[in-house]
DNA sequence: TCCGTTTGCGCAATCGTTTGCGCTTTATAT
DNA sequence: ATATAAAGCGCAAACGATTGCGCAAACGGA
């Protein structure tokens, strides 16, 4: 039971290979083949079940209808929700998805977009890992690029990403408002995009409501559980006790949280809580988490739409840098 | 700028393609080139960054070094740690993943996996949606293929899957050493294969315990949040109060959770609750749920491994379809 | 000197498609 | 009737890599 090809058909029907792949592709019509053969065709096609081999396909056309995805930890659910996003709306468009967990490594990351290349992938979407552009750059010289959740500020790559600025300035304004006054944020690794901007908002926030008496510190090194435990367990046993804190991301979070509770504090009556990221169980956390979401539906269809677009331009000289930053959303809670 | 091919460097060296093609693919020593030739070869391709195109590759050696996975719901995160794990293995085997989410629909699966074999995938892990195995037996005949999650008891297809039959008898097991007796489990959908081996294990343990006075009642039709409120506040609102709910998963748990709230009832003072899979979210929930873990890790390593010896095994006789099933672990919490 | 081996490498077919070009045959115009 | 155009299809060259077979040169032994 041999895998049908254009060969077998055209011996089946008597017609050449040419004629064959010309009807079986649609382009009957265009190259006018007459209905009856057209017809006769499609019929021996279907019966044997044909199935054309897209790797041929590919390697004449050039085109592979695939796009490489790589994400730092598809665990994360951050991501794992962005992918499926991301693998939905490409498949709606017709397109297949590679894809990669870096692990937040740089060589893993680069060897991944290697292989993508060497696989011709159409287009890659990247949560790139490292710091410098420079690789990432000479790749998208060659193919479709567009990075998705971080990007680097020094560089024409296209990105489509959350305002993190924004999320951060929105959290502050948000305690601020709620009458909060001694502030405190637990961040992530310091050196990622995403945090530093975070980071830059809140602190403008806390600059902007200075005159109301805001003042605010920030501790924290990495995005886990841990992390959050100990600079909680640290800020709330301390002599300056802050009255809220504004957590970086939810494993942070959940740390803030043991923290807590091991103390015996309240939230929020002893200390408030927001947090970055949404997801379904913050709601049913006691109390439910007050959080900045991130709008992922939102990057992911971008993305996606415009590596497409991008992809099928061609070489047009009017080349698309899209660099989106998308605004995020404030989810009230109970903890603040 | 274009990109070398074996062409090339061929011209670059003054070797032929097939000289090239041998010392870049390491056989050089094979047939005999010597060691200049080799080393020379070799300087050449690297300094003008070589890259074989694993397309031509592909289709002249069949083999594609890339394995189809196709997941029911990539944002349920049970099946997003399944994705993780199996692509972070299959990646240490020299496999790419190609990942379809097939959004429980059987026909989207169908399509995913023609898609697979048009590509010429070395293999297939598949979390089948459909109740018939016919077409993936099919399929099966030509490319390796191991189902994980659910399997079909009716056929020989490999599988690995979580031992559903002792999650149910354990979840029941554990309530019952707990001292409850009127117990209630919520399920998804009855027909699942999970679901109903869940089902299965957890009346069996019932009938087992029923000497010591304990009963139970199953309901419920759906894995969502909305069917386990439903269920749960029928449930605690009637006549006969159950003291002890199973949950088929966790969103069904949460469910549970939000008409426990509601109701004003207290976990697990007036009703204990036990779900099933894991989730570092359950520790944080108040009280920390007991749950029956999956064993994710297990399952994923199983099937990657699996599926690589069955793809390197080529066309031996020794056909090898295994059938496993894992035990579940039950994790505890503060809910029963 | 002649022949058999070994060494070192190239020829050309092949994988399954796509597609520019051109070859027939039939229809239309003059 | 002849020229021209259109319709209907096939030839063969790509795409880039792999590999069975075989050729030429060098070497050794008799």
């Amino acid at each position: 039971m041999k895998k049908d090809t254009l060969l077998s058909i055209s011996e089946k029907t008597g017609f050449s290979i040419s004629t064959v792949s010309r009807v079986l592709s649609g382009k009957g019509p265009q190259y006018r083949i007459c209905q009856k053969t057209i017809d006769y065709i499609t019929e021996v096609a279907q019966s044997c079940n044909y199935m054309p081999n897209l790797i041929a396909q590919s390697l004449r056309t050039n085109k592979t209808n695939t796009i490489g995805l790589t994400v730092p930890n598809i665990d994360n659910p951050f991501f794992s929700t962005l992918a499926a996003v991301i693998i939905n709306q490409t498949k709606r468009l017709g397109y297949n998805i590679l894809l990669t967990d870096t692990m937040e490594n740089e060589e893993n990351e680069v060897q991944a977009i290697n292989s993508y290349v060497s696989r011709s992938v159409d287009g890659i979407i990247a949560v790139p890992v490292g710091s410098a552009p420079d690789y990432l750059e000479t790749v998208a010289r060659n193919i479709p690029l567009i990075l998705i959740d971080r990007y680097f500020d020094n560089t024409s790559l296209p990105y489509v990403c959350t305002d993190n600025y924004s999320g951060g300035y929105m959290a502050a304004e948000h305690l601020v408002n709620k009458g909060y006054r001694n502030l405190m944020a637990i961040q992530g690794v310091p050196t990622s995009m995403p945090n530093k901007e975070r980071h830059r908002g809140f602190a403008q926030a806390v600059a902007d409501y200075a005159e109301r008496g805001v003042r605010a510190r920030v501790a924290g090194d990495s995005f886990s559980v841990d992390n959050g435990y100990r600079e909680a367990v640290a800020a709330l046993t301390s002599e300056d006790k802050p009255d809220a804190i504004f957590v970086f991301s939810t494993t942070i979070l959940l740390g803030v949280i043991k923290a807590a509770k091991e103390l015996q504090l309240r939230i929020p009556e002893d200390v408030a809580v927001i947090s970055f990221d949404n997801n379904r169980f913050l709601d049913y956390i006691d109390p439910a988490i007050t959080r900045v979401e991130q709008p992922v539906n939102t990057i992911g269809k971008l993305a996606t739409d415009n590596i497409v677009r991008m992809i099928e331009k061609g070489d047009d000289k009017a080349i698309i840098t899209p660099q989106i930053l998308v605004r995020p959303a404030l989810i009230e809670g109970r903890s603040c």
